[in-house]
DNA sequence: CTGGTTGCAAACTCTTTGCAATCCT
DNA sequence: AGGATTGCAAAGAGTTTGCAACCAG
């Protein structure tokens, strides 16, 4: 928890009552939450503020996106920032992914998951014809 | 391609030019199609028809939606509709899922994709406190 | 004190819906 | 012919932006 506002205070932002809200209820949140879930339990912070700071926190690595199905994005706190893998099955390349649906997995099953392997191969676009 | 087409007509809905040409754009597409994507193909299908079949073909399996990384669905056919699975660490179930990322990877490395391997474990609602 | 941040309001974009006209079967 | 489907128009919902007021450092 104040690891966050610590991370977002080194990258030179201030730390807003509004700023140390979203990342308290991302923080107590079991599920990626909405701009909308953010906004009803942050109810006096604007949703232009809670938009631009949750963009904020993406940007700055606090937070990651995570889509539930629907067009809405959700957000969760980024604790671990691990990356998943892509393999060439041409010339061997791998390339690490940021691309992770592990929060969709979590709300749509209601599962807290602990563990999860995700891992891609094909053609890259310098090997495709 | 053909299939697709006798797929919907096999659930009951009219072949009508609309519906063929967009699943004829989506089948020569490479990447997850936006709504945007389809219309701009189909230019004198109306924006609505587009959402409305495109929601209809995804509701008879025919299509993916698949969301990359902005806020925009992206649709795509569904040509093997595989699932993955998600394993409760307490009872040990087992539990089939439908969500992929791999047309949003595919979108996003540009790699074309031939294996991936996705797979979850945690703990089930029921198994939680 | 001062620049970053917020709230407000308005604009934008994507999506949905009602209804009359039209098209498949 | 007759019900499903389309196009149009308007409404709904989510997101972005400009600007003056405000606040953290």
């Amino acid at each position: 928890m104040e690891k966050f506002l610590d991370k977002l205070k080194q990258s030179g932002f201030k730390l807003t009552r509004q700023r140390t809200e979203i990342i308290e209820v991302l923080h107590s949140a079991r599920y990626p939450m909405t701009v909308r879930d953010i906004h009803n339990v942050c109810n006096y912070t604007d949703f232009a503020s809670v938009y631009r700071n949750i963009e904020l926190f993406n940007k700055a690595g606090l937070v990651r996106k995570v889509f539930t199905g629907n067009r809405i994005a959700g957000y969760e706190l980024q604790y671990d920032s691990h990356k998943h893998k892509i393999i060439c099955l041409k010339c061997g390349k791998i390339k690490e992914i940021s691309i992770c649906c592990v929060g969709q997995v979590q709300a749509e099953t209601g599962f807290n998951i602990s563990e999860h392997i995700i891992e891609f191969k094909g053609i890259c676009p310098e090997c495709a014809d």
